[in-house]
DNA sequence: TAGATTGTTAATCGATTAACAATC
DNA sequence: TAGATTGTTAATCGATTAACAATC
């Protein structure tokens, strides 16, 4: 066991302070303090420093923190150095945007195999991607020890795969699928919710109009 | 001004009140109390029954809360009795993926147009919507009082896209550019990144693996 | 009525911000 | 050295949980 237990507040903040990071590195800014950064990103200097002190002391008293340096440590911080085999699970819309969305190389997900249930679907090809059968999944996972699966498919179903893919060791599941995946604790779901998200800026647009 | 300040963490809460309850109702369950609804969406009885009287008093002692009434209650709440009209920016992969999704309309927003700045897009038809070029945009949106812009077009020049819609009245972006929009305070944005979703599950992955 | 469960106040917990000694 | 800025502790703020009187 490694960190002393870093709340999701900090951990969601950490992407944040990656880009921004890499935004500063492109400008060639290589030093940058706590307040200076406060400014750009809007967070309290206090909280940044609090944040960053989680991990290690990166800074450096009287002068602030070198960006490629700091840059550099969150990404180790995140993970971004290890590499996981991934399958793609549903190849509709969603998935083939996915699949054209570069930030997994960045992020060290290689994506193997792409799945779909759907018969027209499987055997047609995109982007290199041979669609195989959903059928096979387990197969396929056992096979090549997939770490980590991302899941485009309907909400009908999605459990079920969820369970299937456990079951033959996946460790992660990134989901799209609006539902919350119920998993053993030591699988991790991260998910994205896009009526989740579309419900909440209807939910602002609402208080907003009745401000007027 | 109508509601004393309802925290974001309350709010992000409720699209989930909304499908669970959803859930119950096409489960043919038409009364639930605070205990049963915490054991199936994971939050305490108590914080959901807070939660629900920061808008109201919806439920009756001694029986609990009317699953209909209340999930009835949630939409007006979430806004989604309001009507709003919408414009998607940028027909690539995603863009279509969203404009497939069948969620806007349960939510009252009405895509009215699509647009793309790639001149192999413009005039290409998918799903009814004959994609148009994206410097008509200022000119639309004056035309047909659009509300809300859906932006799915890359990092590069979201902020500047963002900046004319703001001028010509847009008054919610739901964002899929990775970047932190600028707007004027009485503008909305949501945003969806995925890029910052991907970090996180890395992250999750990495201190996972750390623990064995 | 007795039992159940809400609405709401008070207590606790955790996260953010402020402050400042340490030190580059 | 003097000035700047971190790392870290203490204070504050806000969100969650517990408790219970009100009441259906």
């Amino acid at each position: 066991m490694a960190n002393k237990n870093i709340s999701m507040a900090v951990i969601r903040r950490l992407p944040k302070y990656y880009r921004y990071l890499a935004d500063l590195l492109a400008r060639d800014i290589n030093r940058i303090s706590s307040k200076e950064l406060s400014e750009i990103i809007g967070f309290t200097a206090s909280q940044i420093r609090q944040d960053l002190n989680n991990f290690g002391g990166f800074g450096q008293q009287g002068y602030g923190y070198n960006v490629e340096a700091l840059h550099k440590e969150i990404g180790k911080i995140l993970g971004l150095d290890k590499k996981y085999k991934t399958v793609l699970i549903g190849a509709g819309n969603l998935g083939q945007a996915l699949l054209n969305y570069a930030g997994f190389r960045n992020a060290g997900f290689d994506i193997g195999a792409v799945f779909d249930a759907n018969p027209k679907m499987i055997g047609l090809k995109i982007r290199d991607y041979e669609i195989l059968d959903s059928d096979d999944i387990e197969k396929y996972v056992l096979e090549n020890n997939v770490d980590i699966a991302i899941l485009c498919i309907p909400k009908n179903g999605a459990q079920e795969v969820a369970d299937k893919l456990v079951g033959v060791g996946v460790k992660g599941i990134w989901n799209f699928a609006p539902i919350d995946l119920e998993v053993p604790s030591d699988v991790i779901v991260e998910s994205v919710n896009l009526t989740e998200s579309l419900f909440t800026l209807s939910y602002l647009m609402k208080e907003r109009d009745d401000e007027e």
